[in-house]
DNA sequence: GTTCCGCATGAATCGATAG
DNA sequence: ACTATCGATTCATGCGGAA
């Protein structure tokens, strides 16, 4: 069974918990720059990097030398400038000794609507990589997506099958999914990545998709591996996770925020635990690693 | 008629004939860093910001302080990590007196096949906007596009107000509302680009799509307006540009390249010309243009 | 069971107004 | 002058109810 560490606090102080090099993916979005100091952990861009920083001295402690960084975040309009506190953010992570692999593009098919007289509508974020290595673990091939027309519709879904756990669906609908696959041409994708934003969740002001998530767990962790969230807001990682059988911890620092993502991780638990019943008979196990 | 001006030399030097304040619009995508190294004499990426920033300093000279600069480049993977030129040379030019308003992205629908262990097929590009001051000539609704899904139902309710209104008069009274449907079949499009690279080969080594440069010389300029490309190469810009009635100016190095510049740029111009005869009354005539 | 329609809702940004 | 707040603008998506 896979296991879950949520904790409530100031990912700051709660991140020295962790032993060194223990985690294999970090996939988070941190509070964007915000000129406003009095919302969720309200930053200035004039200050997010000085702020970001000792953060993500932390994770390069935390995380395994074959392990994988993906950070979620865009720069906000200044004055009607794009602020540059990403870009010094990137530069200053690789004197703290990150490697910077690789940007891959978060295109928003539904982004926020709006008319300016001088700029379009924001579309696209950025999901940067970093690394400790230039050998890393990368499985590519469980991101494979099916060529031709049928697998134009089921790329704006980057994985259907994983996300759903219903039960009553893993007798039938299961196995007919992997026969649409059989035969059929696989393409490696690409780094842009086409998503809408959720918008039905009204619990975290600002959730990222499932499939967000779920796209990097598959390709950059195998089951049993750990994956960290130090800004887990509602707990999208790791209830997502835990899901695919993988161990999560999870940072947060506001209390109703925290309470929301154990009610999600417990709940994707135990599913799990009733669907591992359900195929084998058997309790659950992760694959184990060689 | 549209006047073209194209120049063979090294646009450092090219680059000083050119008035103070006359460009609307410069659009490039310079040679990238080390690559094409065979036609371009590659510029090594630890020194491509120091190669570029004397261009920079007589593009914004020759800019109008109401024109935008679009520069089209991505960033090398050298030693497994994306290079860190292109972000030190947003700042270089930052702090040379730039505005960095915006960063557009190409998604590239068909990017170049290939697989690495480590990494996917890149299928985007930068397509950074500057500009000399906050206010700046933007023409939005030359690039609207088609509404999705939602909209087409829409429609067809809106078929009966839009037999009841007269179309060419505006302002009799409807009110706001009417006005707020109609029209209401395009929206302006995001910051995201979706284009095909250019499949035909044009005996140049990094050829950009033609939609590219129209695209944004639709967005920035008017007919009649200036339009430049100091890294002409093949002629794309100023040939699409003299299609769309505009003035163009091109600058290239190579003796090869700036030859097929001006024969694309020639034919274009003629083919303006007779067009221009046509929709003038005058008949047509087959005779071979000088 | 389908298809269709109405509606709420966003990691937004600009410009004007107020302190 | 400089900061803080507010209204106007706008469209893809998913949900729920209806035909």
């Amino acid at each position: 069974m896979p296991e879950s560490r949520l904790l409530l606090g100031d990912c700051h102080e709660e991140l020295r918990r962790l032993e060194d090099a223990s985690v294999d993916l970090i996939v988070t979005s941190p509070p964007y720059a915000d000129s406003r100091s009095t919302t969720y952990g309200g930053v200035s861009p004039d200050h997010y990097v000085e702020w970001f920083l000792p953060i993500t001295a932390e994770l390069l402690r935390v995380l395994k030398p074959t392990g994988t960084f993906i950070l979620n975040i865009k720069e906000k309009v200044v004055d009607g400038e794009r602020h540059t506190y990403v870009m010094e953010l990137i530069l200053a992570m690789r004197a703290q000794g990150w490697l910077w692999t690789e940007e891959f593009i978060w295109h928003k098919k539904n982004c926020y609507p709006g008319k300016w007289p001088n700029r379009f509508r924001d579309a696209w974020e950025r999901l940067l990589q970093f690394n400790k290595q230039r050998k890393f673990h990368m499985y590519q091939e469980e991101v494979m997506v099916p060529m031709g027309d049928w697998a134009e519709r089921r790329l704006r879904n980057l994985s259907q099958t994983d996300n759903v756990r219903d039960p009553s669906k893993v007798g039938s609908g299961f196995g007919k999914r992997v026969a649409n696959w059989i035969g059929r041409e696989k393409a490696y994708p690409t780094n842009v990545l086409h998503l809408a934003t959720e918008t039905k969740n009204r619990n975290h002001s600002a959730v990222f998709p499932d499939d967000l998530p779920i796209w990097f767990i598959k390709l950059f962790t195998r089951p049993g591996d750990w994956v960290l969230d130090p800004f887990m807001g509602s707990g999208t990682t790791p209830r997502v996770a835990v899901d695919m059988g993988r161990n999560a911890i999870g940072i947060e620092i506001l209390p109703n925020y925290y309470a929301l993502a154990q009610t999600a991780v417990d709940g994707a638990l135990r599913q799990t635990a009733q669907l591992a019943l359900l195929e084998s008979g058997t309790p659950y196990e992760p694959t184990e690693p060689e």
